[in-house]
DNA sequence: TCCTTATCTTTACATCGTAAAGATGGCATA
DNA sequence: TATGCCATCTTTACGATGTAAAGATAAGGA
């Protein structure tokens, strides 16, 4: 109260989550007023993260600050801290989530293909699909600067999707990939993949594919290229 | 360089030049005295881009930023306003910089080219080479959301960069591209060869392709890999 | 009951981008 | 030559951010 006067610590002004019932926090909280915000949240945690989802994807990679999350969230800026550390722990946890999801995407899509083309065109498509559906996350997991990859969640998750890709090039090639050993061959097609569909994406996220997308005839979408992209480089590899 | 010298790069902050003297260095500069650093920098926005990139490729693109270009410049932090209005188009300019080496090495490199399989893979690899070589110009040119496309120089840059990757892919279709219309083939080919030397270079460049490289065969190169990469992707493309 | 500990808030500080006002000197013009 | 305009550079100031540190509060065990 007096501190909004004195110093004026900005950021409450216009929100102001606390002044609203500024008799139920500082009193002795009765046990069962359980919908007022206590002063432990109690799941605070998860809630961050998922503010800064909701953050991220409403006010792009520059808005998603330890700052603003927490007030999304409606706690003090500096509870984030006691939960990650700093930025980089947050935005760490969060990618991980965004990995997980992406796999998950890329798995269901896989697995409710038929044929062997759409076997083969099912991961790629899911893939572009995702970060269009989540460009901040996808942005977030493969543009940040500021991930710490020796977080075990965010490890193992990255780790999951490179196994996905790596087996589904396997099995496109019909010889399995060991976890150990890669012929140069198969190291080129699992880079050739990856770097296809990941510089693709980035392209398309960016804007850069914008000047081919109009010189195409009139209404082709970006599906639509990536699929002729797909079907070009494909149609060769796979059975007859 | 001798610009440098006399000017100087060493920071303002142990000098104290107005305060102390007050005196000394307003009064009417004697003509010879050359040493002393005049008011005005005579070619300060060029010497600004230059600090830029220094910072760039020393400290990475968290480093760049408006204050650390003025202090590398040994002006005061606000100078560069006057020159680039903000730091949106301080980045800008040095991209459009960036743009220009970058096209200008791809072209020296494919005019080097004498086969016809040399001059397939002579851009794709002169690309990755480009960024391996200043991996903080190209994070700069394709990974900042920072960059004003509607800046004539960097619009210009950025165009002939995409020019110089479509007429290469329709030499080598040998059906030159027209400026205004492309069949759905042709925008895949353009689309496929861009994403996946970019895809490539991004993975790289942030370690993701480590994975893979460790796997292969003791020594492989990532320039190996790539090459690899090409061959496949461009053997069934060539003329025989 | 009391004390320890985890959780959250408050306060503080250095740095950043940017706006605005002041200082300086080059340059055209009289 | 003298004068005034104006581009250039500096100083000052403000809000925002990340982060550290200290204070406040609840929860749970001794």
């Amino acid at each position: 109260m007096a501190k909004s006067i004195t110093k004026g610590e900005t950021a409450r002004s216009p929100r102001s989550p606390r002044k609203t019932s500024p008799a139920s926090r500082p009193a002795r909280r009765p046990a069962a007023a359980k919908t007022e915000t206590p002063y432990h949240h109690g799941a605070l945690r998860e809630a961050l993260l998922q503010a800064a989802e909701r953050v991220l994807e409403r006010d792009g990679l520059a808005g998603l600050t330890l700052r603003a999350v927490a007030r999304e969230a409606g706690v003090s800026h500096a509870a984030p801290t006691h939960h990650f550390g700093d930025l980089t722990g947050l935005v760490s946890e969060l990618a991980a989530i965004g990995f997980r999801q992406f796999n998950a995407a890329m798995a269901s899509s896989s697995d409710a293909a038929t044929s062997p083309l759409e076997r083969a065109l099912a991961r790629p498509k899911a893939y572009v699909a995702y970060a269009q559906a989540h460009p901040g996350m996808y942005g977030l997991m493969f543009r940040t600067e500021r991930l710490d990859y020796s977080r075990p969640s965010l490890h193992e998750a990255a780790e999951s999707s490179f196994a996905g890709l790596a087996n589904a090039i396997g099995a496109m090639r019909q010889e399995p990939i060991s976890g150990k050993a890669l012929t140069i061959e198969q190291g080129a097609a699992i880079a050739r993949a990856w770097s296809m569909v990941h510089g693709f994406t980035m392209l398309l996220l960016d804007g850069r594919l914008e000047d081919i997308l109009e010189r195409l005839p009139a209404g082709t979408t970006a599906e639509q290229l990536l699929e002729a992209i797909l079907k070009s480089t494909v149609a060769a590899k796979l059975p007859a």
